[in-house]
DNA sequence: TATTGTTATACTCTATAACTATA
DNA sequence: TATAGTTATAGAGTATAACAATA
């Protein structure tokens, strides 16, 4: 949040603690308390992988926009250099990417997936399509596009605005 | 609430930095995307009363079911016995709260509102009101209870389930 | 023995500031 | 001077464990 979003990571679990009625009156309150079971569920099916889900979004990234720079990656994800140093460490510990020498900025580093690192993000990927079908179960096909769709055009109008 | 909920609470604004097309596919990233901002939004709101959204949250909670212990008010925002004293040490601080012995189990608090209180908790709730409505503004009428029934389904159905 | 509130402590995630090496 | 990466450090928010008072 900030991910701030993505505090409250693989910490400990604040399952059960259901949302007091005294907040369902506000769309947001719920908005937060269902990403955070969502956030919750899916780091624990993630826990198989032994990665977080800020490191499965850097892999994501990576895969679609490497091999690109970390400053450039921390951009993606929300997130500041220092913070990313940390990220790609792990990652580059759990032989899931790797950094190597921009040949035309040799102060930068060119981020790529090793090949553990792309199956891993198949793997990961696939876990994710079956959080969702999970946790979007109690829905129909068409009320789950529909839900998609509103949160969608929220997003894009949050970006056209001016603040 | 969960915290984490509450999570990356009024600290530092990663204002701008919008989620990467790469995750807009999972609905759940999106749903904590918006979280999100709806949170950092109100929190800068709220900021105008010096309270935090777990205090709003917790003067909400005492309004409607006070008086309660402090291991009740913990249960209802999710959090531990130890970060409830820190929510209401602040409450009673700023004069919104406060703590008198329970006459039946002398070993318990029964927490209230004070007047200011109450004044307090209206004048958020105003503000919770014009911040749904600012955020919410690029759906119709419609699309806004829709939205807000889908995601209410869900809870329902978390709710139910055995896990 | 069990529970309420409290305190001390530790842990996680993150950012800020200072440093280095390049540019 | 400015930027990419790194490191050391600090802060926010939270939980765990131990304790006193009470049940």
């Amino acid at each position: 949040m900030p991910s701030e979003e993505d505090k409250l990571q693989g910490t400990h679990s604040s399952r059960g603690s259901p949302i007091s009625p005294a907040f369902s009156r506000w769309t947001s309150a719920i908005l937060n308390y269902l990403a955070l079971i969502a956030r919750e569920r899916f780091c624990a099916s993630l826990s198989t992988l032994q990665i977080s889900t800020k490191q499965y979004a850097a892999l994501t990234i990576i895969a679609m926009y490497g091999p690109l720079t970390q400053i450039e990656l921390g951009r993606q994800l929300g997130i500041d250099r220092s913070t990313t140093v940390l990220v790609i460490d792990e990652l580059e510990r759990l032989g899931l990417a790797e950094r190597r020498r921009d040949p035309r900025d040799r102060r930068a580093h060119a981020l790529t997936l090793t090949e553990k690192g792309q199956e891993t993000l198949a793997s990961a990927d696939k876990l994710a399509a079956e959080a969702e079908d999970e946790f979007y179960a109690p829905l129909s096909s068409a009320e789950r596009e529909q839900l998609h769709a509103l949160l969608q055009r929220l997003v894009v109008s949050l970006e056209r605005e001016p603040e």
